[in-house]
RNA sequence: GGCCCGGUGGUCAAGAGGCCUAAGACACCGCCCUUUCACGGCGGUAACACGAGUUCGAAUCUCGUCCGGGUCACCA
């Protein structure tokens, strides 16, 4: 036995497996050629961040266009941060977003797939017959310092100005032999294992992101922790066991993780893994007192996805924004297919954006707009409900009292060429269909300026009599039209513009009062539509209700 | 501070040495259309961070400065 065997029998003594078992276990996935496999690793720490659902979209774009694997894995490695149903909060909130997932945990509870677990927690073992196998190859070693002393180390590192860490000379037990370690276990006293990194400062490594492309960095010659105290892995060590076992192509993460390439990237070689391609996707951020930052979970509601629902948000319209920000050919592809399923978008990792973009609330309720306009009535109807049944109740009382009234109030000049833009979140819909549902009606009858009241009750008064309740637009509109010379109004709106002095005012006007009188409001969607799904009794009631404030 | 990454209108961005008098989208403004609003159409305001250099020619290449971001844990 060699000395270093020796270390790593005493080190871990309860692991009889090698890696070549674990190799055989998981094989080579058989996936046609250029699929690529990517995945989300999220740690179970509280509810599902805008960032990881960003990343998550990334990854799932690309392995859909590439006909690849997309997996979820749970990285809680940090039991002292985890937080109870955390996983799913996380998984459950990306299958509300739409995001579909090939393999590993699907919900809170169930995983599926053959490269599992996907849990790491439940690794233990794997990790730690890898950390064996580098122990006999001297490539890793126990450290038992101390959180104080590792700060006292610091400390003098950063009064001298040098680069602080447990690298070279400062790796105090980098050399440390069998026997010193087996005094200090013997002792009780907990240990870490760290990696004996054969690398130097002064060298430089290069690597090709796929998103930021070439990047050039000195090589790692830290001697990090693969393994903490308690067995569990550090993220760096986990990252390149279960990437390289469950064959990931892809890993696209945030980019506060570029600075671990290095490091990454070591290790796959001493593990004498093939790396995965890199790719590091820039952080949404916001403006905040004219600084543009990352967003904060701390600082920012919009950083916890729920935020959205709770707006009233659709999870496809964000789904939509976000794609928007990640591909900038993204926008063009949808005006040219603006009713294709986004999985059918080429997504190319090139066309992402190098540097981080601002989340941005106006373009996010413009796309929300569009997606909604397209809808069909009734899947609105049933879009609005869900979100009006967990956030307004109330709401979905009146909305749910009388189905096919509602599901008529949303058709309004829905499903033709141009469809109205008036909803970008289910909030909106409480106002926009106020004038529906009497227990929110709330008419303010205050007529534009330039119309006289007694001109007003006139025409009510007469419109009131050769109102047909079953009348077409034109119809309808001719209607109004017809009442108009008897009051002195014009018929033709060119005629007036033309001399405003000979009339009291246009048939414009006039619909005005009308519409006022209906709905309560000046501003509305087609009126003639408005008062067939009223009905006759309600408009004419309304009609008498105006006159008489008249 | 060291090491990385980035910097084109208010925002997102196209842009690979001459096609740039710098596209498009959102926001904003105006006009038109119009029964209101919206939609739509037309138009408008508004940008290559700064300074050197390379070159006949620079938003694009190089260097420096400045600014912004990230990272330097037994967290991920």
């Amino acid at each position: 036995m060699t000395r270093q065997e020796e270390m790593a029998a005493l080190l871990l003594p309860q692991i009889d497996k090698t890696p070549a078992y674990y190799e055989s276990l998981y094989p080579a996935r058989q996936l046609k050629e250029g699929a690529q496999v990517t995945r989300i690793a999220p740690s179970p720490t509280g509810y599902l961040h805008l960032g990881t659902l960003f990343s998550a979209l990334v990854n799932r774009i690309t392995a859909t266009a590439t006909g690849g694997v997309f997996f979820t894995r749970i990285e809680d490695t940090d039991k002292k941060r985890e937080v109870e149903g955390g996983i799913a909060d996380i998984i459950e909130g990306l299958s509300r977003f739409g995001i579909t997932i090939d393999e590993g945990f699907v919900n809170g509870t169930t995983q599926i797939g053959d490269y599992g677990p996907y849990q790491q927690s439940h690794r233990a073992e794997i990790y730690q017959t890898y950390v064996k196998e580098l122990i006999r190859q001297g490539l890793a070693y126990p450290c038992f310092c101390t959180a104080e002393e590792l700060d006292a180390v610091r400390q003098e590192q950063e009064a001298a100005q040098i680069r602080t860490g447990y690298h070279g000379k400062w790796a105090k037990h980098r050399d440390i032999t069998p026997e010193e370690a087996r005094t200090e276990i013997a002792a009780g006293k907990p240990f870490v294992i760290r990696l004996r990194s054969p690398g130097s400062e002064e060298n430089r490594i290069r690597f090709d992101d796929v998103i930021k492309g070439t990047i050039e960095m000195p090589e790692n010659d830290e001697d990090f922790v693969l393994l903490k105290s308690d067995g569990i892995p550090t993220y760096h060590f986990a990252h390149a066991i279960d990437d390289h076992l469950m064959h990931t192509t892809h890993v696209l993460r945030g980019d506060e993780w570029i600075s671990s390439v290095p490091k990454h990237l070591q290790l796959f070689r001493l593990l004498g893994f093939k790396p995965p391609k890199y790719g590091h996707i820039s952080p949404l951020m916001k403006l905040d007192n004219g600084a543009k930052r990352k967003i904060s979970k701390r600082k920012d509601p919009e950083a916890a996805v729920h935020f959205f629902a709770e707006e009233g948000y659709d999870p496809d319209s964000v789904i939509e924004y976000l794609m928007t920000v990640a591909a900038s050919d993204f926008e063009d592809w949808r005006r040219a297919n603006p009713t294709a399923d986004r999985k059918t978008f080429p997504f190319k990792l090139k066309k992402m954006s190098v540097s981080g973009a601002l989340y941005d609330e106006n373009k996010l309720i413009d796309v929300s707009k569009i997606e909604i306009s397209k809808m069909s009535a009734d899947t609105v109807y049933e879009k609005l409900t869900a979100w009006a049944k967990e956030f307004d109740p109330g709401f979905f009382e009146i909305l749910t009292e009388n189905p096919a009234y509602t599901t008529a109030a949303l058709a309004i000049d829905r499903g033709n060429a141009k469809p109205r833009k008036d909803i970008a979140r289910w909030s909106d819909a409480k106002d926009y269909l106020a004038y529906f549902f009497a227990s929110l009606y709330v008419p303010d009858h205050t007529l534009p300026e330039t119309v006289h009241p007694e001109d007003a009750k006139a025409f009510l008064q007469a419109y009131r009599e050769v109102y047909v309740e079953t009348d077409d637009r034109q119809q309808w509109f001719e209607r109004i039209k017809a009442l108009c010379p008897a009051l002195g109004f014009a018929a033709d709106t060119k005629a007036y513009k033309a001399d405003p002095s000979a009339f009291r005012g246009s048939v414009g006007d006039l619909s005005t009062v009308l519409r006022i009188a209906v709905t309560g409001r000046r501003n509305t969607p087609d009126l003639c539509s408005i008062m067939q799904v009223l009905g006759r009794a309600e408009c004419l009631r309304r009609i008498n209700e105006m006159m008489n404030s008249l």
